[in-house]
RNA sequence: GUGGAUGUAGCUCAGCUGGUAGAGCUCCGGAUUGUGGUUCCGGCGGUCGUGGGUUCAAGCCCCAUCAUCCACCCCA
């Protein structure tokens, strides 16, 4: 045997058995979506770099550490996508889709950083985002956390999410605020903690959310963000968090959430959970007035959100939610290798005729044997094909899930019966 | 990037002060000649993460390295 070749560090393979409800939590998640209106765009996987560093802000980890680059061979310097919201804005741009309308999109797939792995932090993982144009009021940003609310009831994970609301003013404001935040810390620098003291040239915001005590006790007499937020910024977060009262959407405000990408303006929020350790984070986003036009377009308001996938399978699966793992509804059986064609007329047939998943054995073996593969395949039914089917043009039908006799059937009745199992499923 | 823990069969793990590698589950076969899931019996499966060192002898001790997990950092 030769030599093995690892997976990447901080990749994965999903197998079968996970696969299943990687699937069907990304499919209701994008259902839900979709049930808005939003359509969807897929984007590139690799951007030029240029693309993030001025999107996402020079300063961010996400720039200055995590990116994954490469050069071409026609010498241009291109990254793998860290986030999705920047492709989209440029996708955007580059069709002008804003002078015509008001787009509202959609896009899924896998983001990459280069960060250290851990528990539900991957270096390639997954992403759902929805992205709304060219609309600036509270009404839609309380439209993107409707739909992280009915992802969350949907996916049964309601219990288990909070949501975390803050508004970080305009950007002016915030420059305003980083301004004073500097000016107060700078002559204190010494008691910062080494992390914020780098941050107070990189980028002060972040030093509101510092998790050391000390440079906390420290921001207590700091400037509240608050008295730096214009009125017209301090109505538009009311108007948000009245929306959500109307829906009975439960949030709590944080003043210390500060959003890691440079792009935000006013509303940020964060679906956050305490089940996964310090990965808590399953769904985040916000409002991002200036990015259209500082990636060259028009001066257009947005706003969305990007919900970590991985994340969000990872809770589903320990909260102990059921997903299917079947590979197949029915399994096609023959006790004799000379019904094969047979069989394989069948499964056709079943598969033209219902909307189910039909295996049909392979590799022949004792009936004993494709009954244990039956059964193994997680199939609700098995259909055998023998003699005596052949002879009279039937099937056997046996329900492996439920106390129900086995019955023969024609062919009709066979599509017949399975049709109405499905229905009243 | 920093600190800590852990790497033994496909999976979960045991393995004493160093003495020729173990269990459960899974898988395969049989008990069961037209029928799975339960039970019983048998079997396959391991360069002990990798490389080096100490030793008569290393899964165990030492060094390095890689990976995973946890925390920090950061984020989805």
């Amino acid at each position: 045997m030769s030599k093995k070749t690892p997976v990447v560090r901080g990749l994965r393979d999903i197998y079968p058995g996970e696969s299943e409800r990687f699937d069907m939590v990304e499919r209701s998640m994008i259902e839900t979506i979709r049930k808005y209106g939003y359509q969807e765009i897929r984007l590139p996987i690799l951007e030029a770099i240029d693309l993030f560093s001025r999107g996402l802000g020079e300063a961010t980890d996400a720039v200055e550490k995590e990116m994954y680059t490469l050069e071409d061979r026609d010498h241009d310097i291109l990254a793998l996508r860290p986030e999705g919201t920047a492709s989209c804005v440029r996708a955007v741009i580059d069709r002008n889709m804003t002078r015509e309308g008001k787009p509202r999109l959609w896009y899924a797939g896998p983001m990459f950083r280069y960060e250290r792995p851990q528990k539900g932090r991957y270096r390639q993982f997954y992403q759902i985002g929805a992205e709304a144009f060219g609309l600036a009021g509270p009404d839609v940003d309380a439209e993107l956390i409707f739909m992280g609310h009915d992802m969350w009831k949907l996916l049964g994970l309601e219990s288990a999410v909070e949501l975390e609301m803050n508004t970080i003013g305009s950007g002016d404001s915030r420059r305003a605020y980083s301004e004073a935040l500097v000016k107060y810390l700078n002559p204190r620098k010494k008691e910062l903690d080494a992390d914020s003291e780098r941050r107070l040239t990189t980028n002060p915001m972040r030093i509101l959310d510092s998790k050391n005590s000390s440079t906390q006790k420290l921001l207590e007499s700091a400037p509240d963000p608050h008295d730096f937020i214009d009125s017209a910024s301090r109505a538009h977060f009311e108007g948000v968090c009245e929306y959500l009262d109307h829906e009975g959407i439960n949030f709590r405000v944080n003043p210390r959430l500060v959003r890691g990408l440079d792009y935000y303006t006013d509303t940020v929020f964060e679906w956050v959970t305490d089940e996964l350790g310090s990965q808590g984070t399953i769904c985040a986003g916000g409002r991002y007035n200036g990015l259209v036009e500082r990636l060259g377009g028009p001066s257009v308001p947005a706003a969305g959100f990007a919900a970590g996938l991985d994340r969000v399978v990872l809770l589903h699966e320990t909260l102990g939610m059921n997903a299917d793992e079947s590979a197949a509804d029915v399994y096609v059986i023959v006790m004799e290798s000379q019904h094969e064609a047979y069989a394989r007329r069948l499964a056709q047939f079943m598969r033209r005729e219902t909307s189910l998943r039909i295996r049909q054995h392979l590799g022949g073996g004792k009936v004993g044997v494709q009954m244990r593969q039956a059964d193994r395949s997680g199939a609700r039914w098995a259909v055998i094909v023998g003699d005596e089917e052949v002879a009279e043009n039937r099937v056997a039908l046996k329900w492996l899930r439920e106390e129900t006799e086995q019955e023969s059937l024609d062919f009709e009745q066979l599509a017949t019966c399975l049709n109405r199992a499905v229905e009243s499923h």
